[in-house]
DNA sequence: GGGTGTA
DNA sequence: TACACCCAACGCTTA
DNA sequence: TAAGCG
């Protein structure tokens, strides 16, 4: 693989070339994160450092774009439509909703799509599930696992643990990564047959399953104020159509710039933590052991279908007799 | 972040 | 020139 | 059907 290319880190503007294509580079000197003096320049070097593990997560799929211009601690705004003017190379992704609205989505391909994307302001990255070649059927079960209110981040290690074992017992693979944030995120790589709403549909079952049978450390409970205290929160709906999570090796808008990383079970069994990935140490730690999700998309996928088929309504089931 | 519209 | 304004919207829930 | 949710 190339090296990565070298951001500018002072002056206004400029254009770099990258992988054989003119990516023009604004406000490389703003302070992105004022308290630990990280500008965009950095900011866009981390993304050009990770890219090579990273592009393999994001190429085909739908963005949504949550732009902070002024910086993690700024105010932000979602854009969905790919904005105008954009270089030519910028593919997008046409999105027709229920409601009618028509949307064009950029595409994330390579390093210079995906610096074009970071230069607008964009912080972390929000891939759909699904490619754009079929946008109602995702390649990925997922679990969102947020810890509520009095609920310590050792709680969320010890969720992602009993979901292992349940998934595991099911015969699927897993793979979880740090949300950045405040909680983790445990992806299952499926084939792509069932629609995003039937694979919804799985996600709730197990998660009302797994609150049924460890009620004191998980909940599912959709009303806030119904949620016990000190519960970890499956958040099962983060599966329905045309919701995005924050990718693998994005950098979060969070004080330290966090980034949400991927780490192997034996990591998450010594416990980990939030702050133990950051924009400082996540790509000599891509570097040294690679790309710790590249079985998401390279290995086994799970045939969802046959529980897809067990939680249909009887009468719609498909009959196994005769 | 940057285009557009208004003063 | 210097500003204000715009920039998403879903599907699922319970009442 | 409307409002809460993320
Ligand atoms: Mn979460
Ligand atoms: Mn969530």
């Amino acid at each position: 693989m190339a090296a990565p290319p070298r951001i500018p880190r002072g002056g206004e503007a400029c254009s770099v070339n990258v992988e054989g294509r003119e990516v023009r580079l604004t406000n490389l000197a703003k302070l992105f994160w004022p308290d630990l003096g990280v500008t965009k320049a950095d900011l866009l070097q981390y993304y050009a450092d990770v890219g090579g593990a990273l592009v393999p997560h994001l190429t085909g799929r739908a963005m949504v774009m949550k732009r902070y211009p002024h910086g993690a601690a700024g105010d932000f705004f979602f854009m969905k439509r790919a904005p105008s003017p954009r270089p030519e190379w910028i593919r997008t992704c046409t999105i027709e909703h229920r409601s009618g609205n028509v949307i064009d989505f950029p595409i994330v391909v390579d390093l210079p799509s995906l610096l074009w994307l970071v230069n607008l302001g964009c912080i972390d990255l929000n891939p759909w599930y699904s490619r754009c070649d079929d946008t109602n059927r995702p390649d990925f079960l997922h679990f969102d696992l947020d810890p509520g209110p009095g609920a310590p981040f050792p709680r969320v290690l010890e969720v992602a643990r009993i979901l292992r074992e349940t998934l595991t017992e099911l015969r699927m693979p897993t793979f979880v990564k740090t949300s950045g944030s405040k909680g983790l995120h445990v992806y299952v790589p499926i084939r792509r047959t069932p629609l995003q709403k039937e694979v919804w549909t799985v996600a709730k079952a197990l998660a009302f399953e797994l609150a049924v049978r460890h009620p004191h450390v998980i909940t599912a409970e959709y009303r806030v104020a119904k949620r016990p205290r000190g519960r970890v929160l499956v958040d099962y709906n983060q599966n329905a159509w045309g919701r995005t999570l924050a990718s693998v090796y994005s950098i979060r808008p969070r004080p330290d710039a966090t980034v949400s990383a991927p780490v192997s079970w034996q990591e998450v069994d010594a416990g980990v933590a939030i702050d133990d990935f950051h924009i400082g140490n996540v790509p000599a730690r891509v570097r040294e052991i690679g790309d710790l999700w590249a079985g998401l998309l390279e290995g086994e996928r799970y045939d969802l279908s046959p529980l897809v088929d067990a939680l249909k309504p009887v009468r719609k089931r498909k009959d196994p007799e005769a």
